[in-house]
DNA sequence: AAATAGCTGATGGTCAGACCAATTGCAAAT
DNA sequence: ATTTGCAATTGGTCTGACCATCAGCTATTT
């Protein structure tokens, strides 16, 4: 009899056949039905029951499919009205936000991270942002001047500006990583500069910061835009690191 | 009868309740166990029957949270033998895996974040790598070179050597995302290049680009480093470009 | 007429028990 | 020593049931 081993040429093209399970089949049917846009954000799914006969499969596989998306973050069950695709596609957000509790450590690796994303990415708003990007972007600078008294108010304004720098990039991939890290890092943001003397005055510096940027970016100028955005960071996270000795 | 209406300064306090399913609180403490190294990587979970008693829960819920938990990458399970904790901590992957399942136009963005990540990348590596981290980067260099004549192999080794310089900066998130990046454009590159006349001609240049990456690593000159990172991935962007004119 | 309370049906969340298929480990047979 | 075959374990799936919640309708009260 003709065995198979491993130094048969024909063992390396036996390639393990794809045993997918039922509940992953069913993801990846929905989700292919939202990326063709036949889901829309918003929409509501047909009851669990129903689905599960269209699939052709029992409520447990449905369920475990439908789990798997709500905790993704692709659709959201409420009980007795039904599920909903969600508006926001917040995979990496969700995927961050659970690796990070898996990792303290990603604290310090987010900053920097952080740090080489924004300023790239300011490059690339100034390349590419067209006018009602810029529009945005003054839009929440105006806010931050708003709000030089409140410096919670103020961090929002912040975040919701470095955010529109984002969008002026249009590389969603890049608003989402960003969304991503700086949503996480807000809140502890938040706590280590509360209760802080001379915020108005660090409030005031910042701002003079992203008016440069502000700048720069209406004069495409890509690699000044750049520089700012560097300067800025650089200069409130050793604000940061004040208060947190370890980084 | 007193009555509470949104003018009431108590209304303001009264938070909508939290109510966590059954399954969140699951993964959530299984989450918790992974983190606090209580669960480490390959190991086995008790069988779910099991499970089941000691959470307390019926055996649905548990599945649910297991099937989410699969779904995200931190649990896989084989039939006849356990649910076992992945090696690999690959949020990020399967996040952009099934984002860009979602969104087509992402492998564009995806490609000019790489550029952004991989070149401040070089930077770090060449301020940070040890010695151990550039021999690591030298031995999939010789790979490289070892394999100039046949394309897939030294594709390989050239996702390895990039792997490396992001490993030499010793930051974890840089390396998943690296990894979630590059990983899946990978099969895509090696079909595009499929069939390509002077491939080793290439191969060879490329090699060159390398080998320029790394002697910038080794006399720790960081701007060097992302000076010739970007070189070589603008240089192979560009080749891949050729065969996919809608980028 | 308007506001309120109560009912009903639909729906997601959960449970219990059953069966299937894959895998492992051991025992029996060769 | 190797192979074969059986039994137990385990994840994967199905079914039917019950609960809590919510939307919408109806009947009651004001």
């Amino acid at each position: 009899m003709r065995e198979i081993d491993a130094s048969n040429a024909l063992s390396d093209r036996l390639r393990p056949v794809a045993r997918t399970s039922l509940s992953e089949e069913i993801i990846a049917q929905i989700m292919d039905l939202i990326q063709r846009n036949v889901l829309r954000p918003g929409d509501r799914l047909p009851p669990e029951r129903e689905l599960c006969k269209r699939f052709g499969v029992g409520r447990s596989s449905l369920r475990e499919a439908l789990r798997s998306l709500s905790a993704m973050g692709v659709v959201e069950g409420r009980v007795g009205e039904g599920t909903f695709v969600n508006d926001n596609q917040q995979f990496v957000q969700k995927a961050l936000q659970w690796g990070m509790l898996l990792d303290r450590k990603m604290v310090g690796d987010l900053i920097e991270t952080r740090l080489m994303l924004e300023s790239e990415t300011a490059f690339w708003a100034a390349q590419r942002g067209d006018k009602e990007d810029l529009n945005h972007v003054d839009e929440t600078l105006a806010q931050m001047k708003g709000a030089l008294d409140d410096s919670s108010l103020f961090l929002e304004a912040d975040l919701r500006f470095h955010m529109a720098v984002a969008r002026a990039t249009h590389n969603t991939l890049l608003v989402s990583l960003l969304e991503a890290t700086r949503g996480y890092l807000q809140e502890w943001i938040e706590r280590s500069l509360a209760g802080e003397e001379r915020s108005e005055e660090r409030a005031r510096l910042s701002l003079e910061q992203h008016v440069e940027i502000v700048s720069a970016l209406r004069r495409g100028d890509g690699t000044a835009a750049r520089a700012a955005m560097v300067e800025h960071l650089l200069s409130s996270s050793l604000d940061l690191r004040t208060h947190f000795p370890e980084g």
